[in-house]
DNA sequence: CCCCCTCCGGTAAGCGCTTACATTCGCCAG
DNA sequence: CTGGCGAATGTAAGCGCTTACCGGAGGGGG
């Protein structure tokens, strides 16, 4: 394997210079057709590939856009790197992908923002919170910036309404007669770390205080996004309030509560109705009552912004908030109910 | 906000040369520890950040891993990538993200990949399939490369026994009595693109001979890797073939066909057992039998198998097989039938 | 006291492109 | 026929870093 062409060698090949293989190859004005052509021909009679560390440091440009999101392993966020993949691999861009789990992982991302906005032409942020002033200067720098989850009001986002989200879950719950609703995920401290979960845990309280109720400590309980979390907040809830419903921020928290009101005997939805968030495919499957999102239309959306930015739309930051739909199944199946809260 | 300040800037700062500098902040030799300090301090003064693509370019290395896999949203494939991403972290390298879907994508993926060794210092490559002509054109190539899933000869790979795997799966519902049992998700024609389920069908058809039984065509459908494609294929051997348990080639696919069993009015375990493959969270929260494997550990071996032919490491190919453990649950409990919560 | 060897550190030549600017080439109006 | 004017093409200066190679400075043995 001879050592791989470069531009130079497809200019003397085609008979012309090398700035006119560049244009040529790129599809830039100032090329004649038939030289175009030649060209073409060489380049691919040499099966010439552009270096692109050499075109990068040249033009500037990475041909590369950043994801960075929390976790990989997880419905939703898989689905957010799927629907930006999709984008991207459209425009053939390449997608750089960082994890930006924990406080400590914050803290690198955000000391390496710098050498990151270098590496990548445009950044989609997925539920990332940092201190104003970083989303300012991440503002004032190079490159692009669609937020998905996070709404900074500096860049294009989109986002659901979380809020109302949350109170259409827990009104469906109240209005089958639940008084007694727990929720897992968010807990009293929310907000920190988790901007959804504290809006979700906020239209949680708006929807009980509307009908002039409360959500005691007790069935306010923080827990990981995960079927192991959700199981374990679950259960702590049942152990310290007896909720006959909870509300969880995520399906495969909501499926872990499942889990573990089949473990402490409970029929679903009979003693125990449970509601989630997302709707994945599993969540029909077993029959989970969950708030739909369309994750890879938002993540797509998401990407699009951040391409239509690169393009030079310099026009007002958009905010797209993004409709969510609650699926009303059998974990919260009121025929199941109808004996045993009929007068509560 | 000045613009980016540049080895050179850091140089003149110190009072050294480019060169030293490079070599003081890339902690190689023959810099004294005094000088190391000076530029360093100059270095952090300038809040100085080496030009990745000037470095890649100059050095021909592009500090970056491609990670290819056939989609990102499924629990394998998630847990794939974040078992990758979770080394490549660890040294600092940049996750190059490539979704090869489909036949056309592999296409275009077979002719990027002289593009792409470029961009990418190594590659991890997960259930791909192409002739073999490619793979050696690969191994002749530039970069280390690691498999998952696929087994080459010619790069470390990382694998599962799927033969004994599939035959340990289906001789437990042999044990348990069951006769007609159904194959989802590879199909007579498996193999062409998916050699981990042919392998797995291998395996069910070796466990079924061991006894003396087949897989009649009417009990081997193919299917695609979801909850729909697994309850779409559950209900077309339900009503080919009326099985008493079905094994499916994955978790996703199991718990579809749990949903077609439920929908068509059957119990499980009691008239349709039910095993699937992975071992995701969920499996446990259903109580799905199911075949264990260590995705994200193998994932991770995968990724540091890189890594080490990235150190130099010249040894002979390695090829990783992983363990893997058929995890009993409800979903193939014969004391069910009686005991509706006997289940830790 | 001189020489050679070892470390440090500097000089400068690339790495393979892009692109501003210069140059050439047709072609048409005068 | 010739000057002029775009369009087509070429020239060459970077882009910001790495690294081969070279010189200089100590230090120890002869």
């Amino acid at each position: 394997m001879s050592r791989a062409a470069k531009i130079e060698d497809v200019a003397s090949r085609a008979g012309v210079s090398v700035a006119t293989v560049s244009r040529a190859l790129r599809g830039l004005p100032h090329v004649s057709q038939k030289t175009r052509e030649k060209v073409l021909r060489a380049a691919e009679e040499l099966d010439y590939r552009p270096n692109p560390h050499a075109a990068r440091l040249a033009a500037g440009r990475s041909g590369a856009v950043g994801v960075a999101l929390p976790v990989l392993n997880s419905w939703f966020y898989a689905n957010v790197l799927a629907g930006v993949e999709a984008v991207l691999a459209e425009e053939a861009l390449d997608m750089h992908v960082v994890v930006v789990d924990g406080p400590e992982a914050i803290e690198r991302f955000i000391a390496e923002l710098p050498s990151l906005s270098k590496r990548v032409d445009g950044l989609v942020i997925c539920d990332l919170h940092m201190p104003d002033q970083l989303w300012e200067d991440l503002a004032g720098g190079p490159i692009p910036v669609a937020t998905i989850g996070v709404e900074t009001g500096l860049f294009d986002s989109v986002t659901i309404d979380n809020v109302a989200a949350a109170a259409e879950a827990v009104g469906h719950l109240l209005d089958l007669g639940h008084r007694r609703i727990g929720l897992i995920g968010a807990g009293p401290e929310a907000s920190a770390d988790n901007e959804s979960a504290a809006l979700r845990r906020r239209g949680t309280i708006e929807a009980l205080k509307a009908r002039g109720l409360e959500l005691p400590p007790q069935l306010d309980v923080a827990g990981s996004f995960s079927v192991a979390g959700g199981k374990e907040a679950a259960f702590e809830i049942l152990d310290r309030a007896a909720p006959t419903a909870v509300f969880c921020l995520s399906d495969e928290m909501a499926i872990g509560a499942m889990w573990a009101a089949g473990e402490a005997s409970l029929d679903v939805p009979r003693d125990l109705a449970v509601v989630g968030f997302d709707d994945q495919p599993i969540a029909e499957a077993v029959g989970l009552t969950t708030v739909r999102q369309p994750v890879s239309i938002m993540a797509a959306r998401a990407a699009n912004s951040v391409l239509s930015r690169l393009e030079g739309d310099e026009g007002p930051v958009q905010r797209h908030v993004m409709p969510t739909e609650l699926q009303k199944r059998r974990s919260t199946d009121f025929r199941h109910l109808t004996h045993v809260h009929a007068h509560s």
